[in-house]
DNA sequence: TGCGAGGGTAAACGGCGTTCACTGGGTTGG
DNA sequence: CCAACCCAGTGAACGCCGTTTACCCTCGCA
């Protein structure tokens, strides 16, 4: 009866890891990344918390593969904005893609908290050269760099240099040239961090609750933000 | 022989209680936010872990002592800097102050990480709604309005609104109205507040190593992004 | 049919926050 | 001067947690 597939214990031990991982997204979302617990994950599958031993080498292991899975779900989250509106500007589309990363990181914010957030064990984020999770990064900020490509194909670079002539820049962002290599003007890089870094201060504000001092809604902010960050790219 | 000071008592007691937050800072740059717990203070201190209620409710009532603390902190040491080139601009002070506050969360991460850093637990940061916090916050948010309201009593601000009428910014900024009244022109807070987001997604991305895929130092970007913030808030 | 590997368990270790009953010494009022 | 009281501090306990170890049982394959 049982079809002798021969990756059959193969699919059964790929069900339960998504099985753990799904519970402990529950209670991710449900108590906040210090929520996750292999004890509590067990309990929700009926098993005992040694038996997730199998599975993930450390508690550790399991929230970078939860990460690693969270920065694709974001990266095709962002994508499907950019297809979306595929018929319009690359810049254009830009913004569109800023906008579900705001959307996505406001309707996840436990989840965010764990990409984003502070980094807590020593000082050095976990994630410093670990494959899976740099494959990720990159892989998302590669959805950025394919739009921002087919913008400087159609309208060249002629902005300003922010100060710094290139051989600085280039040593400047020497790590970024390792992995991306350098596919364009080294002031498009200089405009393209600065913008992302912009998007992340106005996102993860709003996601940590830290403007509600200030104001009742974010969005206006995010919006000039966004547009005047956009237009500076359009050099 | 013991004088009868009516405060002895209590004096011991401040005593202890600064004792037991050095102790928790010495934990929190050792081994991060999570590292701070009550059996380890205890230990440093030859306590046990109870005795440690006597002084704070709970470890996050500790955790929010220090937190507060820390905002005084970081409040003096800029308000340092703005004194420190009193005989400037207003705007170049602001320059200081923001260079200060970068340079005092680069040298303390984890205090950062603990100050900025990912409100865990359910959603809303534990920050809401307490007293002893938000006062430290006003007072720290006080500092650069102090140095702002110098310069708009100098040059009087003539800049353009963000594309909002007044009204609609006036329901926007009602929290930061209610907590510091209305001060400055509505467009000026806005700026404000966009420069603040600024000053905090490029601080912490440096801080938390969120830029290291890209560039080596993130000093020149600060700077440049610094300039072209302060020159907005000078229209 | 036998056997080995892999999934699962129970028990245990050490660490955590927190509560509770209790003690002992300094403070204070009579 | 002494009794009462207050209060810092203790020890034990409860229930969480990650992780290790030794063990078991069952499935799948040769």
């Amino acid at each position: 009866m049982t079809t002798t597939t021969p990756g059959r214990r193969e699919r059964l031990r790929a069900e339960t890891v998504t099985e753990i991982k799904h519970a402990a997204r529950r209670l991710l979302v449900a108590g906040g990344p210090t929520a996750i617990s292999l004890r509590a994950i067990a309990r929700d599958l009926g098993m005992t918390a040694p038996a997730l031993y199998r599975y993930f080498a450390s508690l550790d292991a399991l929230i970078l593969a939860i990460v690693t899975d969270l920065f694709e779900d974001l990266r095709a989250t962002v994508a499907d904005a950019a297809v979306a509106h595929g018929d319009e500007e690359p810049l254009a589309r830009v913004g569109y893609m800023a906008r579900a990363f705001r959307r996505w990181s406001l309707d996840r914010p436990a989840e965010f908290a764990l990409m984003f957030g502070s980094p807590v064990p020593g000082v050095t984020p976990f994630a410093e050269r670990c494959g899976p999770l740099n494959d990720a990064g990159a892989r998302f900020g590669e959805t950025f760099f394919t739009v921002l490509g087919e913008h400087y194909a159609r309208h060249p670079f002629g902005g300003e240099a922010p100060d710094l002539p290139d051989p600085a820049l280039r040593e400047l962002f020497k790590p970024y040239l390792d992995i991306f290599g350098d596919r364009f003007p080294l002031p498009v890089i200089y405009l393209f961090v600065a913008a992302w870094t912009r998007l992340y201060g106005i996102v993860a504000m709003e996601v940590f609750g830290h403007l509600r001092w200030a104001m009742t809604d974010v969005e206006p902010l995010f919006e000039v933000e966004l547009a005047r960050t956009v237009s500076r790219l359009a050099r």
